[in-house]
DNA sequence: TAGCAACCACTAACA
DNA sequence: GTGGTTGCTA
C-alpha cells in the first residue's frame, strides 16, 4: 500500500492497543538511557537532538511501538512525518518488525506531501479545488509558468521562466501567499512576480492542479480559516513527531505548529549540525527555537555514537566547533581507537581520482594494515555532481565497478515522464500539460503551427486541448499527416480511456498497449543512441512497476514512491555520490576529494549568503566525515580544471580546522609533503607553522600576484580565477559577473570602484566592485 | 519540420 | 568542457 492511500483512516486502527497494553516491553532494554528517556517522554513537547549515528532511527521507531504498546496512543492517533518517502518506508518497517505485524494500521505515518495530499482531498473544496486534482510537477510547473510569461509579453530571455519559477517556490517555503506577501519581496523577477504569481495561482485553480509547494500551502491556509477543522484535526493527531526536524520549512513549521497547538504532544527530532538544505527552504532556525516555541520542551541530547571510531568523531567535531549559535553536543563512543583521518594533498585532479583508485584496490585487497573491504563498503563523496566524472573516468580504465548514486530520478527521464503522460491522459483526458508533452511524441507531423491550432481552437470553445483537438479535426482544420496521425491519437486514446474499466483487461496490459499502439516504444527502438536501450529498459521497470498497483489512478498517484530503483544490482560496487546525497548513510571507507577553497567550501555558496554559507557548508563537511565507520580519507588538489580552464587551489578551510591528533597526513611518493597548507607546487617548504592564516601566507600572497609557477605540462593559458577584490581594473566592459543579490549580469559602466551592470534578472544597478565575482577567468 | 550551429550557464535536490 | 535550449536554414 502506499501512503497517498485514500482507505479509511481514521477507522483503520487495526492495531488493537489495548490487547498491546499488558505486554512487558523487551524493546527497552537495548538502549541507552538518552534514547529510553527519548522513547518514555510521551507528554509534552520533546527535542530529540540525535548527532549522527547516535540510533536515531532507532530511539524513534521504539517510541512509536512504546506508545502503542503502553496503550497511550492508538495507532491512528500518530501523526509520524518524514521528509522522504524511504524514510517513511524505514520506519514504517521497522515499527511493523517491531510489533510482529505490518504497520498498516498507522495512516499517518509517511511525508510532508503524502500527508498533505490526503488532507488536501478531503477539503480541496475549501480552496477552491476538486478533491481530483492533480499534482504538477516542477516540469509541467514550468510549462505554466512559461504560457503565463509569454502571455504576459515578458521577454523570457531576459527574464527566464525558470527564474520565476525559483522565485515562486521560494514564497511558498516561507509560506507567502500571493495576499500576504511582503512588499520587499515586490520587485522580484522585474517587478512582475507578485502580478505572475497571483495569475498562476489563479491557472493552477482552474486547471484543478497543485504543485508541491500548494499542497503544504492550501492545508495551512485551510487550518488558519477554518478552526474547526483544525480544532477536529488537533483533536485527532493526539502525537506529533517529525524527523529531520532541522530541514523544515517556514511552512511546514507553521503546517506543525497549528497541529501540535491541541495536546502539544510534539516530539521533533534532528540535529542542527546537521542541516545543509538551506537553498531549499529549510530553516535551522526552527530548531534552534524549538524551546521558545514549546515552552516546557524537554531536551533529549543523543550523543553516544555507534557508527565511527574516535579519531574520526574528534575530526568531526573539530570541525563543526568552528560554528556558531549551534545547540551543542558532543558525541562520543566506546569503539577502539582505529585509524587516524588520512589527509592527503595532490598535484591534479586526475591524480587524486588516480590514487583513490589504487587505494580502493589496496584496500581491498587488505594491503593497507587494514582489514580487506568489500567495495560495497566504500564510497567517495563529492561536493558539486562534476567533480563524479574524473572518478568514472579513471574507474572505467582500471575496470572498478562503481555506482553512481542519484542523478535523474527515474521519473523525471523523459522516457517514464512521456509514458506517464500518456496514463495521465487516458486517466483524465483533460489534462491539458499531458497532452501537450505527447502531441508530437513520437513525432506525428504536429509542429508549433498545428499544436497553436488546437489551442486556438481549444480556448475558442472553452475546452481541454484533447476535445480541441477533436473539434479542429470534424471542421478539417488541418490537413495531411498530422490530420491522419491526430484522429490515431485520439482514437487510441478514447479506446484506451474505455478500457480503463474493463475488468477483462488488467492495468498492465492496458498501459503496454498504450505504449505500443502509441507507437512510443517504437520510437526508441528505432532510435539509434546509445542511451535508446537503457530508456526501453526503463519503460519495461515502469511496467512492472504497475504490478504493485490496482489501476492506473493508484499508480500515477504513487509514482514517486517507485523511485529507488537501487534492488537487482549485481556484483560488489563503490559507489559515488554528493555530500547532499550521503546523508544518513554510513560506509567503512570513505573518500572525500576536492577539499579545496572555492569547491568546498563552493564559492557560490559564500557569495551568495556569506557567514551564513560558509556554517552550512562547514556542516556539510561535518556530515561528510560522520558517514565513515572505520576510515576516512581527505584530499585535496593544488590544481583542478573548472569549467574547462585550469585553476590553482588552496586547501579548503575546513582541513585547517582538522585537530592535529587526530590526522595522519599521507606523503605522496616524490611529491611536497608535510604540513596540512602543503599545496605542492608554492608551498614545499612552508610549514604549517608560517601558514596558521593561510590567506596571509607568502603562498597565497604568491598566488595572487600570479607569479607562482604554472604546473609545466598544463595548457599556457592556465590561471588562476581568484580574482583580486580591491582591483577594480581587473573589471572591464562587457565582463560576465556574479553578484550574491543580484545573481549574473554583464558591466556596461565603471565609475570608480562602482559598476554599473545589467543583470539577467534585476536589471540594470551600480553596485561596488568588490561584492562582484567575474563567471569567467579573469586576467589581472 | 528536422537538424545543426550558436549560445548560455554552471552547488546541492526532496515531494 | 559540457549538456541543454534556442533559432535559423534546408
Amino acid at each position: 500500500m502506499s501512503t497517498y492511500d485514500e482507505s479509511d483512516a481514521f477507522e483503520g486502527a487495526s492495531l488493537s492497543a489495548r490487547a498491546m497494553a499488558a505486554r512487558p516491553s523487551p524493546y527497552l532494554d537495548g538502549l541507552n538511557p538518552e534514547q529510553r528517556k527519548a522513547v518514555e517522554t510521551i507528554e509534552g513537547p520533546v527535542l530529540m537532538l540525535a548527532g549522527a549515528g547516535t540510533g536515531k532511527t532507532k530511539a524513534l521507531t521504539t517510541r512509536i511501538v512504546h506508545m502503542l504498546n503502553s496503550g497511550k496512543a492508538r495507532p491512528n492517533e500518530i501523526l509520524a512525518v518524514t521528509f522522504t518517502n524511504k524514510a517513511a518506508r524505514e520506519m514504517k518497517n521497522r515499527v511493523g518488525q517491531m510489533l510482529g505485524q505490518p504497520a498498516e494500521g498507522m495512516p499517518w505515518l509517511g511525508t510532508f506531501h503524502s500527508i498533505c495530499v490526503k488532507l488536501l482531498r478531503r477539503h480541496a473544496e475549501l480552496v477552491g479545488l476538486k478533491s481530483s486534482f492533480t499534482i504538477l510537477d516542477s516540469d509541467d510547473q514550468l510549462r505554466l509558468l512559461k504560457q503565463l510569461v509569454q502571455a504576459a509579453g515578458i521577454d523570457d530571455k531576459r527574464w527566464p521562466a525558470r527564474a520565476l519559477a525559483g522565485v515562486i517556490d521560494n514564497w511558498k517555503n516561507r509560506a507567502w501567499t500571493p495576499d500576504n506577501l511582503p512588499a520587499a519581496e515586490a520587485g522580484a523577477y522585474d517587478g512582475k512576480a507578485p502580478a505572475l504569481y497571483r495569475q498562476y495561482q489563479a491557472r493552477l485553480i482552474e486547471l484543478n492542479a497543485v504543485d508541491f509547494g500548494d499542497l503544504l500551502l492550501h492545508v495551512v491556509s485551510i487550518f488558519q480559516t477554518h478552526d474547526d477543522i483544525l480544532a477536529q484535526y488537533q483533536r485527532w493527531f493526539r502525537f506529533i513527531m517529525v524527523d529531520e526536524y532541522q530541514d523544515t520549512n517556514v511552512a511546514q513549521y507553521l503546517w506543525l505548529r497549528l497541529l501540535a497547538a491541541g495536546h502539544k504532544n510534539i516530539c521533533c527530532v534532528g540535529d542542527d549540525d546537521q542541516s545543509i538544505y538551506g537553498w531549499r527552504g529549510a530553516e535551522v532556525g526552527n530548531i534552534l527555537r524549538f524551546e521558545a516555541d514549546f515552552p516546557g520542551a524537554a531536551v533529549i541530547r543523543l550523543e553516544q555514537n555507534y557508527r565511527s571510531t574516535p579519531h574520526i568523531l574528534a575530526a568531526a567535531s573539530g570541525i563543526i566547533a568552528g560554528n556558531k549559535g549551534r545547540l551543542g553536543k558532543e558525541l562520543w563512543t566506546e569503539a577502539e581507537e582505529g585509524e587516524k583521518v588520512r589527509l592527503i594533498g595532490h598535484w591534479d585532479g586526475e591524480e587524486e581520482a588516480r590514487w583513490i583508485g589504487e587505494e580502493v584496490e589496496a584496500m581491498q585487497g587488505g594491503t593497507r594494515g587494514l582489514r580487506a573491504f568489500s567495495l560495497d563498503d566504500m564510497a567517495i563523496l563529492v561536493r558539486a555532481s562534476h567533480q563524479m566524472r574524473a572518478f568514472e573516468d579513471r574507474f572505467l580504465t582500471i575496470g572498478m565497478p562503481y555506482r553512481v548514486i542519484g542523478g535523474p530520478r527515474f521519473y523525471e527521464r523523459m522516457e517514464i515522464r512521456d509514458a506517464m503522460a500518456y496514463f495521465r491522459l487516458v486517466t483524465s483526458p483533460a489534462d491539458d500539460l499531458a497532452f501537450e508533452r505527447i502531441v508530437n511524441t513520437p513525432k506525428r507531423g504536429l509542429g508549433d503551427k498545428a499544436q497553436q491550432k488546437i489551442q486556438i481552437t481549444a480556448r475558442a470553445n472553452g475546452v481541454p486541448l484533447i476535445e480541441g483537438a477533436r473539434l479542429l479535426l470534424e471542421e478539417k482544420g488541418l490537413g495531411g499527416k498530422g490530420a491522419v496521425e491526430l484522429g490515431k491519437l485520439l482514437d487510441g486514446l478514447d479506446r484506451w480511456g474505455r478500457m480503463t474499466g474493463d475488468k477483462d483487461i488488467s492495468h498492465i496490459e492496458l498501459a503496454e498497449m498504450i505504449l505500443d499502439e502509441s507507437g512510443y516504444t517504437e520510437m526508441w527502438q528505432n532510435d539509434k543512441t546509445p542511451e535508446a536501450p537503457g530508456r526501453l529498459e526503463n519503460l519495461k521497470e515502469l511496467v512492472k512497476a504497475l504490478e504493485q498497483f490496482e489501476n492506473l489512478q493508484g499508480f500515477l498517484e504513487h509514482v514517486s514512491l517507485i523511485m529507488d530503483n537501487e534492488a537487482g544490482e549485481d556484483g560488489e560496487k563503490i559507489s559515488i555520490m554528493t555530500l547532499h546525497a550521503a546523508k544518513g548513510l554510513e560506509f567503512p571507507v570513505v573518500f572525500l576529494p576536492g577539499w579545496e577553497d572555492g569547491l568546498f567550501p563552493s564559492q557560490r555558496s559564500m557569495d551568495e549568503s556569506g557567514q551564513r554559507g560558509v556554517e552550512e557548508e562547514r556542516r556539510l563537511a561535518y556530515v561528510g566525515v560522520t558517514r565513515a565507520e572505520e576510515v576516512c580519507t581527505i584530499s585535496f588538489a593544488g590544481n583542478r580544471r573548472v569549467y574547462g580552464q585550469w585553476q590553482s587551489q588552496m586547501p579548503s578551510r575546513f582541513i585547517d580546522e582538522l585537530p592535529e591528533d587526530h590526522v595522519e597526513v599521507l606523503t605522496p611518493p616524490g611529491l611536497y609533503g608535510g604540513g596540512y597548507g602543503a599545496v605542492g607546487m608554492n608551498s614545499t617548504i612552508e610549514t604549517r607553522a608560517a601558514e596558521a592564516n593561510v590567506y596571509n601566507s607568502p603562498g597565497w600572497r604568491r598566488l595572487q600576484s600570479r607569479s607562482a609557477e604554472r604546473p609545466t605540462h598544463q595548457p599556457r593559458e592556465a590561471s588562476n580565477t581568484v580574482i583580486d577584490l580591491h582591483a577594480v581594473s581587473a573589471h572591464s566592459m562587457g565582463e560576465r559577473v556574479f553578484h550574491q543579490k543580484f545573481g549574473y549580469g554583464a558591466i556596461i559602466g565603471i565609475e570608480g570602484d562602482k559598476l554599473e551592470i545589467e543583470f539577467d534578472k534585476a536589471g540594470i544597478k551600480k553596485v561596488v566592485a568588490r561584492f562582484i565575482t567575474g563567471t569567467d577567468d579573469v586576467p589581472f
